[in-house]
RNA sequence: GCGCCUGUAGCUCAGUUGGAUAGAGCAACGGACUUCUAAUCCGUAGGUCGCACGUUCGAAUCGUGCCGGGCGCGCCA
């Protein structure tokens, strides 16, 4: 299988250029800089370009047009896929394709099929992705669901591109935050019985504490007023974070989330791991005693200051279990680890890699993605958004309002580290607005024109065909096939970058593409040959759209 | 005050990790449906890439300073 996408090809060429120009004396020095092959934003210009004498002007000491002739001259194009060079600006060399180099792409596309675009980045390497890790003390709400999407569309791109990947999420089910959730709970309830109590503003207020505590009553679960306050509490603590957690499970399964694993803080203290990691770390005096606490010197990694782990009161900080947690997962074997957090814990990142550092992982094998907040309007204007009050917009309300794959795309439109404008009613709107549709309608629509060339018998679907495949020749059909060579240059950006937006935006590009196409040229006429081979790139296009939505989790529809 | 993020068309945002004359969508204006799905397309107009220096063949991109916006700075989670 040699499927050397086309700009590894002209890579090629210029080296071997290079070299032969070396031996003839035509350059001087074999220090070769690194140099790019890249796609000019203008068609005058080509359909690749290289700054190679750009970037080897200073080695080779020449002037950079002088190098650009020299490696044009002893270029050689056995493959036969240029049209012609020329040299341009500062010294670029522009290439221009045969339009009939292009068409082996259609017949990668059909050969990998599913498998088009994934790069081996991974080489089987195991990788774990954490996120969402929502506290199970309430339902998830919007910006929940973007670090969904973002963390479990890394998830699919590092899959695809050949590593073993592991999503999982941290359930925060020890510390206060879990007994406050009890306490609500079990005031709730006492509640229930008439009793008068007196409910803290630092409890959780929504309504589904109401709605706990009455399942509690009317299942007969326990006699939460027989018991002793602090074992009630306790009761109503473990069976609320389950009940929660229940509820995260599903809203996440019905927004297409799923996990591998579902780690326990609590377990971490359970198995005595948290003692262990902080003994461990006192025996290499990394830890120390100051003022009757046990601190991190997460400083001498980068810090801007050392971190509490053990209060003078004994009690561990958050700090600690998380250092545990990361240390157990680097344990697990796995290489790499990737956490997802909310904007507003990026005060916490250099810790964190501090207490990596000093487990003596290298940096790379640790990353945090930061997911910035989404602004959840009504038709242009703010929704009320307060965890606080309880009144606050869950996710399960978005996706049963719009749509899973609405939901899911949109909030792959922007960069994670740009703040989103999530509007419910546009991502209902069914127009040029919403993207998801757009770019959805391109899948039907192909579907279409399959289903109705099933009709003849003149159109085998599928069968390459290099003759019919010439009459190819429209710029709208060689720019739709250039699009298609892209797509593993973006896959392969989105995965190493970790920007699962990438493959949003050129989602949207190809639909462009297609839609202009589709409505300048008809695919499907009297001419059979021409049909069968525009039927061939349509088909294309729709293997590689389906292809991109499933990295997304977004169905590709065959009718709309 | 210190740190991180951010500033690109009226609005919302891309920008191939330093490339050539800065790109979409929306909004505005003007067009295209007896043809495979008009949930579409075509055209026009729209810019001091926050500002100023610097780095170099070349800067929206890198560095420094300033201005504006967001967030974070607990022996909380």
């Amino acid at each position: 299988m040699n499927h050397h996408s086309m700009k590894q090809k002209i890579l090629d060429i210029v080296l071997a250029a290079a070299h032969r120009a070396l031996e003839a004396g035509a350059l001087r020095s074999s220090d070769f800089p690194p140099f790019e092959i890249e796609e000019p934003k203008l068609v005058q210009f080509g359909d690749f370009s290289t700054n190679f004498a750009m970037a080897a002007a200073s080695v080779q000491k020449k002037a950079p047009r002088k190098i650009a002739e020299a490696i044009v001259k002893y270029m050689d194009d056995p493959g036969g896929i240029l049209q012609r060079t020329e040299i341009a600006g500062p010294g670029f060399i522009n290439f221009f394709i045969r339009p009939d180099a292009w068409y082996p792409v259609l017949k990668t596309v059909y050969d990998q099929g599913s498998a088009y675009g994934a790069r081996d980045l991974g080489n089987g390497r195991k990788v774990q992705v954490e996120f969402v890790s929502a506290n199970p003390t309430g339902p998830l709400h919007v910006g929940h669901g973007r670090g969904a999407v973002v963390g479990d569309t890394v998830a699919n791109l590092l899959s695809f591109c050949g590593y073993d990947v592991q999503k999982e999420y941290y359930i925060n089910d020890s510390g206060r935050q879990i007994r406050t959730l009890g306490l609500s709970v079990y005031l709730r309830y006492k509640e229930l019985f008439g009793q008068e109590v007196n409910f803290p503003a630092d409890c959780y207020q929504g309504d589904y504490i109401r709605d706990i505590a009455a399942d509690i009553r009317n299942r007969n679960q326990a006699d939460l007023l027989k018991m002793k306050e602090e074992d009630a509490v306790s009761w109503a603590a473990r069976y609320a974070a389950a009940d929660i957690l229940e509820g995260i499970r599903d809203d996440l399964k019905s927004f297409g989330v799923g996990f591998d694993n579902w780690f326990s803080e609590q377990s971490l203290y359970d198995r005595g791991r948290v003692e262990a990691a902080m003994g461990e770390l006192l025996s290499r005096k990394i830890l120390y005693e100051h003022d009757g606490a046990l601190w991190f010197k997460t400083s001498e990694y980068g810090d801007e200051k050392d971190r509490v782990v053990v209060r003078t009161n004994g009690i561990t900080t958050y700090f600690a279990s998380d250092i545990a947690y990361h240390l157990d997962k680097f344990d697990r074997g796995f290489e790499r680890v990737i956490d997802v957090w909310g904007a507003d814990h990026h005060g916490y990142i250099p810790r964190m890699k501090a207490a990596v550092a000093a487990a003596g992982r290298r940096k790379e094998q640790f990353d945090v993605i930061l997911v910035h907040l989404v602004n959840l309007l009504r038709a242009g204007e703010p929704v009320a958004m307060s965890t606080r009050s309880g009144e606050f917009v869950t996710l399960r309300e978005v996706v049963n309002e719009v749509g899973k794959d609405a939901a899911r795309f949109i909030f792959l439109t922007r960069h994670y580290e740009s703040p989103l404008d999530f509007d419910l009613e546009v991502a209902k709107q069914k127009t040029n607005d919403n993207p998801v549709f757009y770019v959805q309608y391109v899948h039907a629509r192909i579907s279409s024109i399959q289903r109705n060339a099933a009709e003849r018998s003149d159109l085998p679907q599928g069968a390459w065909d290099q003759q019919s495949l010439m009459l190819l020749q429209a710029p709208e059909e060689i720019q739709l096939i250039k699009a298609l060579a892209r797509y593993p240059d973006v896959v392969q950006s989105a995965a190493s970058l970790l920007e699962p937006h990438r493959i949003t935006f050129y989602l949207m590009d190809l639909a462009a593409l297609f839609h202009a196409y589709y409505n300048k040229h008809r695919v499907l006429t009297e001419d059979s040959m021409l049909s069968q081979s525009r039927l061939y790139l349509v088909t294309a296009v729709r293997k590689v759209m389906r292809n991109g939505l499933s990295l997304l989790g977004v169905s590709a529809p065959e009718k709309m």
